[in-house]
DNA sequence: TTGAAAGCGCTAACAA
DNA sequence: TTGTTAGCGCTTTCAA
């Protein structure tokens, strides 16, 4: 597992290793066919340059960092898979750290980052205490958030209008006719999902609808919490034509105590999710929702990351993208 | 962006810097005063070790190369995400690279992985042809193949026991009354596939049964092409009680080209899936299928390439492990 | 056009 | 117990 290094190169082409290194990096000024002699020899030779050695002279690693709270919830794997694509067409490669929804182990983790040099990081926030908790390290490292709106503060972040996501969906929803529509999955700790609530109120308002709400406060956004809350709530008397799901991994659960309450989607009850996470395409699912543009988010954030870092870090930049309505089968007109 | 090194420590603190390395290896040849005085003082500096310069002198990075074909696939980003726990629980972090089931891509990453000097590489391959098209790389690079079975190549591999996999798939269904089973996924190039239609075939002789396929041969395993074939199968008269398909993306596409044909699943017809993926689980698919279990996988596949570095590579180790059934509601028994 | 040498931040062997 | 020094593999001045 010994490897070839610059100097065993310079040594077999018999010049000095500062030569090879420049025929290596496309140096101009180096004669033609020492050059070719080199890169052949090194082919051969299968001489692979040493990137640590590099970056420890160059400072910089083309390493980005990904820290996001589980790579499984397949919104995020999405948003990987499309910040990888981006980021290595740019020459860098990521390094995953899932958080686990740990305040605590994403700070870790972004320490472990800046040690290992990465040039920056793009952090999926666990919570909307994630930037209080990591404001002493931003200094130290570039770093871009996504996913969450971080409203004035002085860090670059990406994400969805997630106010106008849930009026657009408000407005949908009583365009097809609904006028009782409960907003399912109001959460606190968490300034997308504050935004979402507040972009339904004002939706409520400006349409003259009452908001309702299930009385619970919500900690979890999986599958299984939603059902088991969408399970009290069934168990109630229902006096409302739609749920506007907070996210689409809540609507799949209240999918599925509907289904168990025998109460059928769309014809007695409409669901409208917000994410479009790939499962609400899914045949039998077809959720209707309201879609976070994830390769856009994706492809944002690591633009605005490397330009961070490219320029020297010269202030901060917010971005907000518009989110667009996916229709499907989840929502129906009613007379 | 400065940081701060061990030599500023050192001056901080009045002594050599060595002393400070010292310190913080927790070696033992150092006053247990001084030791808290400059931990203290590193501390209070914000002092974080240049992981990629201890590297070079250490000769390792704790870093893992993880190549998959897709981190956006379900039945990948929780292999992944299995990984990258069991791989920080050991000190590692994990670059994550997408081949985008492309051979070329992922040589080429594998390349730039060994210079990036990763510790050791898992491999999740895009093709059967990837062991290969590889092979001249192996020797410079600890590796483990993970979820595909090379037989008897001399190289370190953990999966699933996909012979039996479809073996038992069979059994089921016979068990359920099923006696014309159709098997949905024959595919070249990949051994998983050979394995699993080998295991459907050596069923079918066991049980008495003749095997039935679909007339195309397959390329992709994406929901969008079982979809599509399974839109022609469903042109022609069906004379089978279940469809056995080799991965569940491809039922999922069975599944709503059912729905359209106005096939109801499982009364009219029978689905067995295999791998187990999140969305086999989700309400109204309720799909039962053959696990592969990922957690395991995940975590066999880290340990045997730890064991691999540590132990300075001798010989490889192949771990193939049984999968199981999970019964949900795609299939019923039939008179 | 090429070579010599310094240095990136750290560890480890050797001295003191 | 502490300091000095070499060196990991590379890039990059500065000389030649």
């Amino acid at each position: 597992m010994k490897n070839v290094t610059i100097k065993d190169v310079a040594r077999a082409a018999g010049v000095s290793y500062s030569t090879v290194s420049r025929a290596l990096s496309g140096s101009p000024e180096i004669s033609a066919d020492t050059r070719e002699r080199i890169l052949r020899l090194c082919k051969e030779m299968n001489y692979t340059t040493n990137t640590i050695a590099r970056a420890m002279v160059v400072h910089s690693t083309k390493l980005l960092a990904l820290i996001l709270t589980d790579i499984s919830n397949p919104f995020m794997s999405e948003l990987a898979y499309y910040i990888d694509q981006q980021a290595r067409s740019r020459g860098y490669n990521i390094i995953l750290c899932n958080s686990s929804r740990s305040t605590e182990l994403e700070r870790e983790q972004f320490e472990l980052m800046i040690g290992r040099k990465v040039d920056g990081v793009i952090l999926v926030p666990s919570e909307s205490s994630s930037y209080e908790s990591l404001k002493p390290l931003l200094g130290r490292m570039p770093t871009v958030f996504l996913g969450e709106n971080l409203r004035e503060a002085p860090e670059s972040y990406v994400s969805v209008d997630n106010h106008r996501g849930a009026f657009m969906g408000v407005e949908y929803l009583y365009a097809l006719g609904h006028r009782k529509i409960l907003y399912f999955g109001k959460r606190r700790g968490s300034i997308t999902h504050q935004l979402r609530d507040e972009g339904y109120i004002d939706a409520c308002k400006a349409y003259g609808l009452t908001p309702r709400y299930l009385n619970n406060s919500f900690t979890s956004t999986s599958i299984k919490y939603g059902y088991q809350l969408a399970k009290q709530l069934f168990a109630q008397p229902i006096d409302y034509t739609a749920i506007f799901a907070a996210t689409d991994t809540n609507a799949l659960g209240i999918l599925q105590a509907a289904e168990e309450a025998g109460i059928r989607i769309p014809e007695t009850l409409s669901l409208l999710g917000f994410d479009n996470i790939r499962d609400s395409g899914l045949p039998r699912i077809n959720l209707t929702t309201i879609e976070q543009p994830k390769k856009l988010l994706a492809s944002m954030a690591v633009d605005s990351l490397l330009d961070k870092i490219q320029n020297e870090m010269t202030g901060y930049t917010h971005r907000v993208l518009t989110p667009a309505l996916i229709e499907r089968k989840s929502c129906r007109r009613i007379v």
